[in-house]
DNA sequence: AGATTAAATTGGTCAGGCCTATTGATTAAC
DNA sequence: GTTAATCAATAGGCCTGACCAATTTAATCT
């Protein structure tokens, strides 16, 4: 969970139809999912270059290109002369990668949470910058949902949303945001649900976003941690009600 | 903030010398300075790279390690066949990915807000098997602590934590918390901050455990979660004094 | 046993080669 | 003349085999 917007591996990027399925992708793939499966825990050391070239019965070169995709999704840690070795963190980053995602409910309690006291923060440490622009991405959100154009709206909810976690001058948060909100697209549940509740509302609710960027804007910190979570929660709703389906 | 030259891309990092000044990574940094300098348009193909080897005079297989990189970065897209080309985000992607880990009070800060959401949910959803552990956990720590072993004790500490995280039944929660702990090490200066505060402190504060036990055991929400705050702010706290030397 | 040194291991880089996919120009067909 | 098939140049994908530098491990010598 880097500050990378997307996705610690974009492998198997658009492969509908038997596109490029580039040989290094592959044995990334096959690595990172090893990582995610637990079969190969943090601080592990993986086979030489040269075992993995046989095992997968691959030139070490391709290895090597493997590797360091790894290494820079920050999976591995490349020691010259010593080693690859997963890193900590990879569990969660790979994560993304697997089934084992958390579902959308267990997302959105999160983002309750976290985005909630994320709001409280940002409320006290929001400069006057950052309302501007946070007023300019509630007014494109309006007329792009006036439009009937749902899709770039929510470009910019998200935008919303990340820029109020950046304004807690936490990068730690931040990067739990981002990676919460890169969740939707993580799983093939959470995608559907997403799907779902896009069709349902039409476009990211205005007047909830208008109330937090209110609250931030008269520095109201627990204002804006209740009406973000309010609207979480809102959203949330949307999401229970659609499983009755 | 250090005076190296941050890299677009957040290969090297932290090296405070000479470490390990791998030339793939030096010719990614090369290229992805060009993108973002703007000498590389969004769209604009990169030159082939038998030309990008005789260019900066290495073979061309550094040449593909480090497209490879910055591919993976999301900075540039390869079209087997075609040519590589420059993607229409890099330019923001590669201002984004200078950041670097979040420092220690920035983690502490989210700790203490994320672990004291969790404290509160796992009040309510914690099993009695769950608390049986715990309390394990808070015997073997005190036991640790009381026999001078601070490095075992300290392992009990985050299985402590990560337990709490655990039972509150929300795996994104879990993987934040996760996320948050394995950020100690995760950088030279929160690696600093953890053995300082190792030193002062004889190991991890038990009566603050058993506090937080306590509201746990008699499932009082906001109780341990605000145990849970005052438990990390502590740990704040001392590291605060120890900046002052 | 401990320190020192030598050997084996591992990643880093280079060289040259062959394959497949893409592309654009050439040519053939309509 | 326009379109379609063809072919060659170019691009990336992957392979073999080799050598170097850093690290680790084993052997050796106090």
């Amino acid at each position: 969970m880097t500050q990378t917007t997307d996705s610690p591996l974009k492998l198997n990027t658009e492969r509908s139809q038997a596109n490029s399925p580039r040989l290094y992708l592959l044995i990334a793939d096959k690595l990172a999912q090893n990582i995610a499966k637990g079969e190969l825990n943090p601080g592990d050391r993986l086979p030489a270059e040269r075992d993995l070239a046989q095992h997968f019965d691959v030139s070490r070169q391709t290895v090597r290109e493997a590797l360091i995709a790894l290494e820079v999704s920050g999976l591995v840690e490349i020691k010259p002369g010593s080693g690859v070795y997963v890193l900590k963190s990879a569990a969660l980053k790979s994560s993304i990668l697997t089934d084992d995602a958390p579902g959308p409910l267990e997302i959105m309690e999160a983002r309750l949470l976290v985005e909630g006291d994320a709001a409280a923060l940002a409320a006290e440490r929001i400069s006057n910058e950052e309302l501007l622009k946070l007023k300019a991405y509630l007014n494109q959100m309006t007329a792009l949902v006036a439009a009937q154009k749902t899709a770039e709206a929510e470009a910019f909810d998200g935008k919303f949303h990340q820029l109020i976690a950046s304004a807690t001058r936490n990068s730690a948060l931040q990067s739990m945001v981002e990676w919460l909100w890169s969740l939707r697209e993580s799983s093939e549940i959470s995608r559907a649900f997403t799907e779902k509740v896009r069709r349902q509302m039409a476009g990211p609710n205005i007047q909830a976003h208008e109330k937090i960027y209110q609250c931030l804007s008269r520095r109201d910190a627990p204002g804006a941690k209740a009406a973000m979570q309010e609207h979480i929660a809102q959203v949330t709703e949307a999401y229970i009600l659609l499983v009755a389906d």
